[in-house]
DNA sequence: AGTAGGATAATCT
DNA sequence: GATTATCCTACTG
């Protein structure tokens, strides 16, 4: 024997998946697990994101510019972006190379390096330590710097793996439930957010707020 | 429990 | 110059 043959083989299922349409590889990322910089969580909610021409939410949906050069590489890798003036947020991009396409990583439950967790984001309490994506990143301590590392390298400073075992948590006992994205005011009705049924870690849903036109 | 407003800067028009 | 794939604090009930 040698090896992990059933962890080797979910690891390729989990690439081709990536390589497919972007809410089945959304799906398949819930219950798997992220590392970086100490800590490991299990991700418990994220939201597809499609590519140029298919999606008015996306950041590629105009084509290809400098911030989102990253999502028209192959799946797998990071796509990081910068927000709001102070927050990151971590993708995982997926379809072909040249498709653009991206996974958003919107929160997770810890499951390692906990205090490592605690100790970057002070204050807060367990359960929100990953709970929202710029949480997530907080608690990871993943920033821009990460842009671009290749998820599946053993060697990235950021790594992705499928459930540790197909016997632990088969993904068809997966209770995974849809609903619209948080904070979107294009393509509203699009249910791409994805969340594991009973998990406290999953983030709160904010209608994006329509803003008030300055008084006339 | 829920809502409102401010922080703060890259990105795109 | 407007918008933003957010978070935190403060306030109301």
């Amino acid at each position: 024997m040698g090896g992990d043959p059933g962890r080797a083989l979910s690891t390729d299922a989990l690439r081709l998946l990536l390589a497919g349409p972007v809410e089945e590889a959304a799906r398949g990322l819930l219950g798997c697990t992220l590392t970086a910089n100490g800590v490991t969580l299990r991700l418990t909610e994220v939201e597809a994101y499609d590519g140029t021409g298919r999606d008015a939410a996306s950041h590629a949906h105009r084509g290809r510019t400098a911030r989102n050069a990253v999502m028209f590489g192959p799946p797998g890798l990071a796509y990081v972006y910068f927000t709001y003036g102070m927050h990151w947020c971590l993708n995982v991009v997926c379809r072909e190379e040249g498709i653009a396409s991206a996974v958003l990583l919107r929160a997770g439950s810890i499951v390692d390096g906990i205090a490592l967790a605690r100790a970057r984001r002070p204050g807060s309490t367990d359960r929100d330590l990953a709970r929202g994506p710029a949480r997530l990143t907080q608690a990871l301590a993943i920033t821009g710097a990460d842009n671009g590392v290749d998820l599946f390298s053993d060697d990235s400073p950021v790594r992705l793996s499928p459930p540790a075992t197909l016997d632990e948590t088969p993904a068809a006992e997966l209770v995974i439930h849809s609903g619209p994205r948080v904070g979107v005011a294009a393509e509203a009705e699009r249910p791409w957010r994805f969340w594991l049924a009973g998990e406290p870690s999953v983030s709160a849903y904010r209608p994006r707020v329509l803003r008030r036109r300055p008084t006339a």
